[in-house]
DNA sequence: CATGAATGAGGTTTCATTCAT
DNA sequence: TATGAATGAAACCTCATTCAT
């Protein structure tokens, strides 16, 4: 009951931020909707800046997590890429609104992000760099990134949407495998 | 020189937002970048939403029309689909500050998207679903649509974030060829 | 042990309201330095107002009453003086928080210092007015007690500030000497 | 009429200052007192810290010139001396509010008068420290200092309290005369 | 057309004080 | 006695917009 305002604040806040983003919500949006006061916000958070920058650090550093262990535990690069890509929309269909809070961040903070250790991105490219280093990958990985995360990005934005359709399982093993064939087994160069 | 002050406001506003984002920017801050005074704004537009909503029509139509021109204009589904992309690109990689500015206003004001005909990403869904159902691509349509919005976004981003190098000419045949290949040549289902 | 709390907090009010002045003291402020929270201040004192006053009350006496007990022993006009001008420096090296808190509160509560009842300077005031009575003082009793009060408090910042040196014990006879001369020795009207 | 308003803020806010603390007075003061709106001050002055600075740099630098002024033309040391005490005397009673905000900005941000030239003080200063060194001053400096310094702020005190009275110009002229008598005919070591 | 002072609503933050535990 | 979360008023500041000139 008592640091459970605390994490009130950091949902609430996150709903708010991946709703209409992060200035276009206020603190007292966000008091609101915990049902306190604004002036109790400061008790549990320096400034709105520190709830922007802890919610940040939270949720990359979960995605981060997950996906290491992931990388760990796979055999073969297939199982790796495969894994990682599923990890990415798991985490983003259990978690939209930090998912789309991430990209907000990185899009409108990418100087901030810097700051910042445990950058999931950064796994990814590591892995598709290395992939690429192997040969197991022939497309230039500064290309195949792009296609990663960006369709990572569109899968989860149109499957929230209602474009894409079907169980978020079925999805998740769909994108992993379009990806897959696309960047690795069509062998481009 | 009457509509010149209108155009360098439009023009100002756009770097601005696709810099520091909408609510970021402030009409002081247009004003200033302009030259003229924050009063003088309201000469030529009624608010701060009116020059926000303008500069989505604006360039959200000459996207649109370049679009449009280069499907009517291509022979082939294979020509129309790279043409596009080429399209997309060339419009980012002319007008940088436009193309962030779209995909930053359908992030943050997703919802007022609807009221705006000429929507690029329409005509792009609309190429892909016909593809589709002429037997051209295998791959679903809702998939593909992800794999290549999402990847021009990237594209773009990584262009301009010097992580993707070498001329853009080249840049753009690559992401062309690459996509094409991955979701109509290797033929997925 | 509880009257112990009490202290310290009179005793950490006072070091930081010297320090940084008393609006710009908070309660927090407080509470922390003396190892507390805020709500355990209310315990001993009604309001912050409360430690403002018991403060001044506290050193303005312990002032008024040194210095009175040395008017009482001395047994000449010139003892009684120079007594009363060591005395006052004593207690500002002695206790230079207090001193300081002493004149801050006469700066910024000139009009509340009227309350209270002890005050030193009515006593340094009364001694200058017999003085002049008597003769032994040629100078105008007001500006004596300009020049007197005035050297006091800057005698003391310059020493504190280091811009006067040697020993305290020095410093207090030179003061009380120099004075004296100028006051009284040098007779003047 | 246009850049009167900016002049009206620096006045109520110095008198407010003087009157009440700088701590004390609010932007909603300032704003009341000259007859506008808490925003409108925004448009003249950056911040509160902005006024509290500008009103110290404004009377120092006045205070400092007169000084200056009076210090070249005058032939002797004793000259110097009477009329350095009287400008300053005279500056206070032309000026009671800047006078008393100056002695607050003194007391209440020492470290931050480090950050302005033209500081009265040290014209002051470096006058008694020359006058020691010619012989003609056989008081030490630093006490000496402390008399001036002490004598000039509780003479201004005294005067606008009431203790003091009579005409302004007999008050300058008796003080510059007793403390060059004290400090310089007395001769003293 | 343009200026720039002003408004007024609303944002972030601070802080003395209260209160359930 | 003490905690520490919470309140509520008020502080500083921002900014889209209006308006007299």
């Amino acid at each position: 009951m008592v640091a459970r305002t605390r994490d009130l604040i950091l949902e609430e806040a996150l709903r708010l931020f991946s709703e209409k983003g992060i200035k276009e919500t206020t603190i007292r949006d966000i008091a609101r909707a915990v049902g306190i006061t604004e002036g109790a916000i400061y008790r549990h958070f320096e400034s709105k800046d520190q709830i922007v920058y802890e919610l940040f650090e939270k949720y990359s550093s979960q995605l981060y997590e997950s996906i290491e262990k992931v990388l760990k535990k796979a055999r073969t690069r297939e199982e790796q890429f495969k894994k990682v890509v599923i990890t990415f929309l798991d985490f983003a269909f259990k978690k939209p609104d930090a998912f789309r809070y991430l990209n907000i961040f990185h899009y409108l903070r990418s100087r901030e992000v810097k700051k910042f250790k445990h950058i999931p991105f950064l796994l990814l490219k590591e892995l598709i760099v290395g992939m690429h280093a192997e040969g197991v990958l022939k497309t230039e990985p500064e290309y195949a990134l792009a296609v990663v995360t960006g369709t990572l990005e569109r899968v989860f934005l149109y499957k929230s949407m209602g474009i894409i359709k079907g169980r978020k399982s079925k999805v998740k093993e769909r994108t992993a495998q379009l990806l897959w064939r696309s960047l690795v087994e069509c062998s481009q160069s």
